[in-house]
DNA sequence: AAGATACTTGACCAAATAGTCAATTATCTT
DNA sequence: AAGATAATTGACTATTTGGTCAAGTATCTT
């Protein structure tokens, strides 16, 4: 019936997820976007609609891709839970020693830049954060460890974002497998 | 020999932390500022500088208040170190009850939107943590399990950011005492 | 081959942005 | 009282912002 996209929209969207996660929603101009996605902005419309359309789908790319993966390894039984634990608190120690690292976690970022103004971003963010707690609690089935992992997590994210050294991060993650 | 400032320089810096704090770096506008504080540009530029100076400030000015408060705290020895920690782990408690609550921890919203791209900020940022850390080492005589409350903090400031309900943080704290 | 249809492009816009500056105003020193 | 000095004001600017749209282009169906 008519001309097809030339772009791939898989790309798109992950370039959509990166520009977003490195440099916030304020951050982020709409000339930054047709850098990293290589459309212009007339296309960004008509495929995805305005900036704060654009942001949703890279929350929701991020949840599709960064926290499925988390969960998929926390709900993975042929592992022991003690195993589970260091390698999700190990992430951060990782992070601590590469420049996208410095990205952080973009359920944070968004936490702190969107959340408290715009209730979609809450909605995105709690549900994603949600979904690495039910996937902990499988894990080590223990609602209230549960939360407190996932708050030393994040701040363990926090702390990398701050320019803490992965030293500083390690005690975080040894603090977390001694108490489990 | 000259003319007086007509301003209050303290109630000044108090807006100015304040606004940056409930807004960020990139949301804050010149104009919000201008509201917030009462003065025109001119008045500003001479005071203080241009924006990032103003956000520097707004950083020194919640060192000396709200990191100072905390540290004090933490190195009251008229109370025992339980509860030194308890006071801190029931700030995000209260936070999630309160509109400014929602604002968060400065000290994270600036690791997140301005450290990574901005020396000055993460020197500002790191120093306050580190500061917060000192005290807690001093309380706990633990250096691993300080780092690891300061992380489950910022994560708790987070969690409230996301719009999760105290019960939740609640649950972060009590793990935190059963751990000391 | 020929429409029909949808994608792509880049020029365009109004509003907001950070920052400047000359003119005005108030207070101190003498 | 008068001049010197500094704070204050608000108009001004150049740039960037998010967003629109008409014109051009490619591909499908018939």
């Amino acid at each position: 019936m008519a001309r097809h996209r030339e772009f791939d929209e898989n790309k798109v969207l992950d370039a959509l997820r990166n520009v977003f996660w490195e440099h916030g929603y304020d951050g982020t101009s709409y000339s930054d976007i047709m850098k990293a996605t290589g459309l212009q902005k007339g296309s960004l419309y008509a495929a995805f609609g305005d900036k704060r359309a654009l942001y949703q789908k890279a929350l929701a790319r991020y949840d599709e891709k960064e926290v499925s993966d988390a969960v998929h390894m926390l709900r993975n039984d042929a592992l022991s839970p003690e195993i589970r634990i260091e390698i999700l608190m190990t992430g951060p120690i990782d992070a601590a020693q590469t420049k996208e690292g410095r990205w952080g976690c973009l359920l944070c970022n968004a936490a702190i830049d969107q959340a408290p103004i715009d209730q979609e971003t809450e909605n995105s963010v709690k549900g994603s954060m949600e979904r690495i707690k039910a996937a902990l609690t499988y894990a080590i089935d223990d609602e209230v460890k549960a939360d407190h992992i996932l708050a030393a997590y994040f701040g363990a994210r926090v702390m990398v974002k701050a320019g803490f050294k992965k030293e500083r991060i390690k005690n975080i993650r040894s603090q977390i497998l001694s108490m489990i």
